[in-house]
DNA sequence: AGCAGATGCTTGAGTAGTCAAGGATTGGTT
DNA sequence: AACCAATCCTTGACTACTCAAGCATCTGCT
């Protein structure tokens, strides 16, 4: 088997033990997934904390169902509401609520240290994490905006 | 954000993307997922062509029961086989058919060739590949059982 | 003005997994 | 010999997505 196989079935592989170490400590902690935590992280970067929802598909990489699916609970947990547009009676925002915001921000700060946590022990070298990431970028991975890591 | 958590879900991103283009590779030129494939891959490489369905599920980071539902479909289109244990009543064996095992050399072929497009654009040198695949393999990925990246 | 096509969003149906419960079989302990 | 606990597997109910279809609204062309 070459390189390249092996190294995609990997990939597969971490994600889902990935995904399962977040799922655990977020739902425990905070009562919500890691898809979740993505979605109200992507509305707290956007001007004002909200966007409308077909961008936010676009910028998770989900279809637009998916992020109607996907917000469904949050809005009815209160984190986030709905917003029309007054020009376009077609579009629909997503926004964070005051308490969204809140959240979040305690949410983030759970998700930073699993990450720390996953990637503390060797062979991640402060250097290895960034390259790591950047290789991971090209994957299809166009990742979160405004993020380039240390040189 | 850190570096840590940016990775985190750079990695997300990279393998639903990774997923689709195998998925869309593999279903196209012989109608089975990549999850199929990892299952006959893994298959294949235990002797005989067959393991307990158990360690099975071991092997893939799956649930028992998602390797009966996984293997259903495989079997119904007589790809793979159920075995029974006649020291052990409880165990069940799944094992490749002649068919399986002769789909399973076609779809390998059509796999390593989709991997080494994956991995054939820059940045990726050939150490980069073997590099990327050990470190994930710190991330929960067993991997594959005999494979070792080049040096 | 009015229609055609594009855009935004939701919904129904299907897929791939999970967990929890349950049935069958085995093996160890008395 | 009889039971109790552990093991293997399947099934029902759920989650989180996908795609395809449908509805409402907007925009550009005539």
């Amino acid at each position: 088997m070459s390189d390249a196989l092996d190294a995609s079935l990997r990939l597969v592989r971490a994600q889902t033990a990935l995904v399962k170490r977040f799922d655990a400590s977020l739902g425990g902690l905070h009562g919500v997934s890691l898809a979740d935590f993505t979605m109200l992280l992507r509305l707290g970067q956007a001007p004002g904390g909200r966007m409308r929802r077909v961008d936010l598909a676009e910028a998770l990489g989900l279809t637009a169902s998916g992020v109607t699916r996907g917000l469904a609970p949050l809005e009815r947990i209160g984190l986030v509401t709905r917003e029309t547009d007054a020009r376009d009676g077609r579009v629909a925002y997503a926004a964070l609520t005051d308490t969204g915001r809140a959240r979040l921000t305690d949410i983030l700060a759970t998700a930073e240290q699993i990450a720390a946590e996953i990637f503390a022990a060797p062979p991640w070298s402060k250097e290895d994490v960034g390259q790591f990431s950047a290789l991971l970028t090209r994957l299809g991975g166009t990742g979160l905006p405004g993020h380039t890591p240390a040189p």
